[in-house]
DNA sequence: CTGAAAGCGCTAACAT
DNA sequence: ATGTTAGCGCTTTCAG
């Protein structure tokens, strides 16, 4: 809107005594260029009932003073601050990271900024987030926290929402699409299909290694389905970044009786436990196939490469801003907006093999 | 400051229409407990101007109104945010993610956020950057982002701390320290490091890949001091990461005459360069020596594990973070805090070897 | 087309 | 101890 405003020149009216910087306000404008404040209010957000000739008069001058619009003071009165919050549980994580940088990428190009809200899976600090996001201090939110933990907070989000802060959930789901959209991508399929592949490799005994329901059960159904059953040792419920997947990898290292393959809830996981393996002098993928979920970047450089399902976290990143800022500017959402859901798809590598 | 209002009831005071929320203001607090506004801003921020038990009651009242303050106005009039703009190139960069992180923790812990401002290595992105700075929406900014397009925008953010939006830098470097502190890790003799003890091996064809002058010059340095000379050909002086490596390990795996041992700009590219030269059937480290620059977490459970300089980004990020903080309240900086800088630790694994 | 004026919700003197 | 008042810098009717 100020593109000619961003001029490097930079002059200082009102500074009183050296050090002390005031930022140039419409008013100085104003008087520089003998109109009224709202004059330049209009002219500067170039409203056409502003003369031609005032309007770059005004323009000019703005542009001499270096003038920036008050963001502050813009918020306050249009209650909006251009901003969403985006609560993730942590940016250290490749997943979360390609998530964070589609949504900032997206919001951005909308002239949206984003705050970054990671909780470190603790959810003490999501409620935070919440009550911070209620100040106002942004315009929606995006929830891509995992974890069951979370789900007490289901009625607090709701809450945000009718106070008007839109929210949309990544991978996370709520009760009321309506109320809060779900973008997602369908990883209890994820899970069956890694499960699926493996067992038609002509392996018999899986693991699972992870800590998620519907990722288990889409691992349970795929053995269901072929007549196979899960014993319990062999799911390693529990843990979530790659030292987790190091524990289970040793774990298994030491059984006698080893599964022939492990799934993994994701790739950092699956990098964990094939490291253990292989310290231990397992092969992988000859003795045992390991499995992954997300498809991060890595899997591709990881050696050996990781064989995995992949989810479009860039193109859900995507598609949860676009619903955002949509609920945002008040537009009303198509059915199928409301709860989105991205098919997966199995990438193979060299982590899995026949038995 | 609000503890007690963190309850979950919802009231809602000044509701006009169905799906018209208003949120609850100080005035309808005060009408509520008939008292003034004032008097409840006081109480609400526990001056102890006001009576206990008038201040309880109101507490009580606001509490039960779930009140809220409105972030929005009160930045306008105290002039601050509580929010810093942090500019990174990528957050998909383990590197970086590690960064944000840490600086995401600490300013969390003073009660600050953070807008995460990504440019994915665009000039112009930083610029939009600097000018939504300018605008107010933070009390100060880190800026990390490397690459010498950036430099142009150096007299740019010098206006930036002269408006008093004050600046630290993060491994890029200023002119002038008292405006802006700058904290960083010694990558010239991480390089050297690198270098040196791949000399110390036994290498005496080192080969450099990734765009960086000062960790270029470290590697050089390494060199001369051994009386060891750099070949043009074995300087990959672009601007990398994995996949670019992968490139420069395919370039190196095709030479007949290949460099004994390459140093990498950052663990990235270490990894992409081993990845290719695996593939092409080159032995690392048993042919090739290779070795990384930051020590990210991949890197101890990449496979080989990748010998590295150790970049300390936590500290340096919490560090950063908190002379930001500390220029924003307006405390003074010792000379040290003005131009901080970490040292740096070789780790060695198993990606480098005898040759 | 331009100006005057009323806020947005809060803080911080200054009175009382 | 509490109330009154004047802004913060901007947007937005509503008059002229």
């Amino acid at each position: 809107m100020y593109e000619n405003l961003l001029l490097y020149k930079y002059v200082n009216l009102n500074v009183l005594k050296e050090g002390d910087y005031m930022a140039v306000t419409l008013n100085d404008i104003a008087r520089k260029a003998g109109v009224s404040l709202a004059t330049v209010s209009l002219a500067l957000n170039n409203s056409d009932k502003v003369n031609k000739d005032t309007k770059l008069k005004i323009k000019r001058i703005a542009d001499k003073l270096n003038y920036v619009p008050n963001a502050r003071a813009r918020a306050l009165v249009k209650k909006s601050t251009k901003t969403i919050g985006l609560v993730i549980p942590e940016v250290v994580n490749p997943f979360f990271a390609e998530l964070a940088q589609s949504i900032k990428d997206y919001v951005r190009s909308q002239d949206f900024n984003v705050i970054l809200c990671s909780t470190d899976y603790q959810s003490e600090e999501e409620l935070r987030y919440i009550n911070m996001f209620r100040s106002g201090q942004v315009d929606g939110a995006i929830f891509a926290c995992v974890g069951d933990m979370m789900a007490q907070h289901n009625e607090l989000i709701i809450k945000l929402v009718e106070e008007n802060i839109p929210v949309v959930y990544v991978d996370r789901d709520g009760v009321d699409h309506d109320l809060i959209p779900v973008v997602k991508s369908d990883v209890y399929h994820a899970a069956y299909q890694a499960a699926d592949y493996l067992i038609s490799l002509g392996h018999k005994e899986l693991a699972f290694a992870g800590q998620s329901v519907e990722r288990l059960n889409g691992f349970k159904s795929a053995l269901m389905k072929h007549g196979l059953d899960l014993k319990d040792k062999n799911v390693y419920y529990d843990y979530l970044k790659m030292e987790g997947g190091y524990t289970v990898g040793e774990k298994i290292a030491a059984r006698k009786n080893k599964p022939e393959a492990v799934v993994c809830l994701n790739d950092e996981i699956a990098i964990g436990v094939i490291q253990a393996l292989i310290a231990e002098k397992v092969k992988v993928p000859e003795e045992i196939s390991v499995i992954g979920i997300d498809n991060i970047k890595m899997a591709n450089f990881y050696n050996p490469s990781l064989t995995t399902v992949n989810i479009p976290v860039s193109q859900m990143g995507k598609k949860a801003a676009e619903i955002l800022l949509k609920r945002i500017s008040g537009q009303t959402l198509s059915p199928k907006e409301k709860f989105f859901i991205f098919p997966t798809e199995l990438v193979i590598r060299d982590s899995s093999w026949k038995a």
